[in-house]
DNA sequence: GCGCCATGTCACAGTTTCATGACAGAACGC
DNA sequence: GCGTTCTGTCATGAAACTGTGACATGGCGC
């Protein structure tokens, strides 16, 4: 469900975390370092972080404090130790929870979806589909993390057939939602904003994988 | 400082929790039933709620629900019991943190001021983002430990994009928010003002760090 | 295989959008 | 009252976008 992003040095405690995370239903991508976290968040856009504090190099914390000036990401710190000072500096840090390892793979979901749930009106709204995420926020696109520079029609377009996944969309109703209801309907002017689109998202246009072709009535998106 | 609501029913328990967090600085008002905490939320509007959730009657968790329908505060649950299925309930039932007794008033202390900082627009009144630093208590910009005047239009303006960092916000909504809406639509108001807040913030405004354009929708401001 | 028609492809010029700087009225402080 | 600062508007030019039509391609029925 959620694209988590989760930083842990010890590989065995990583694996069992993104394991028990996966099976919950989520989505997860671990790194053993800081930078390699930031990286991410920055070509990714994950929905959620969960840092580990103590890191070789850059510490949770640290990493904490570069997320929030990347994004509105929430944050959970997670730490071995129970001292209370770390839970202190955690907090003032921005992080939105702190949790004490080891825990219950239930309570850490548990609290991921709390934040989340809590974080969903502030944050932005980004979907995606195999390597293609959409954030309706930020009003960006990126491809396998490389941003992809869509202009305003184009992105209209793509959001619109993005709304209905799986369904077709014929040319008449494509140009009253993404244009105005000035166009005639026999223009090319549909296909050639399709073209458009399959030329910067798709790997392989002439074998589209997201826009599909439905000769004689349309265009429909639906994910790899 | 704060106006807190605790709810505890055990005297012994409730006056030391009332002690510490006075001697913290903050303001409270303790009850020992969740009928009162509720009248109270209504007719006193506190800044944060600390429920314990054992109480005689209504439970915590049930207050806690009640309080969600009521108001939009922040609410810490507070039990005795380190039983998970309890912090998955409290979690879901839309408190914002769950902390587990006996706690050091310290770290109660940091975690209602972590809420109460998420709750109060997502940020403590000073954030920086690489050089730029903003001060939204004294109303102060420092770009790389210079201090940047400021028109009070560009101002609102700025904090108006920064409150929603990596959002692409339309001139539209900028209108409203910065200006009152007595402006037309079509105007290059926003425009000249972000040009404006530019030339003040942006090393090379050509090429602009903090605020970004999109082509058709708005500004857009990520940090570097 | 053939022809037809729907769709893909492409280049280009008109249009739109935005940055920039100038300017004058409004607001403000002294 | 007077000078200064602020702010909304406008003109201009550059850059980006987009609709269009001509033509190519490919699928489909026959």
């Amino acid at each position: 469900m959620a694209g988590i992003l989760l930083v842990e040095d010890d590989p065995s405690v990583r694996t069992a975390l993104e394991l028990a995370l996966t099976r919950q239903g989520h989505s997860v991508t671990s790194y053993a370092t800081g930078e390699e976290a930031l990286d991410h968040v920055r070509s990714r856009r994950p929905e959620i972080a969960i840092l580990d504090v103590m890191l070789p190099g850059m510490d949770g914390v640290e990493v904490c404090r570069r997320i929030r000036r990347l994004d509105q990401l929430p944050v959970i710190l997670l730490t071995a130790r129970g001292d209370d000072l770390d839970v202190v500096v955690g907090l003032e840090a921005g992080a939105d929870d702190y949790v004490v390892k080891p825990v219950e793979p239930r309570v850490l979901d548990a609290r991921i979806r709390a934040i989340l749930r809590r974080a969903e009106s502030a944050a932005s709204d980004r979907i995606s589909f195999g390597d293609l995420m959409i954030d309706r926020g930020a009003l960006k696109v990126t491809l396998a993390g490389k941003e992809i520079h869509l202009t305003p029609t184009e992105l209209r377009l793509l959001l619109e057939l993005v709304r209905h996944p799986g369904q077709v969309l014929n040319r008449r109703y494509l140009l009253r939602a993404v244009w105005d209801h000035t166009h005639v309907a026999d223009s090319r002017l549909v296909d050639a904003c399709v073209q458009r689109v399959r030329a910067k998202i798709e790997p392989r246009p002439a074998e589209p994988v997201f826009i599909h072709t439905v000769r004689g009535f349309g265009y429909r998106f639906s994910p790899p």
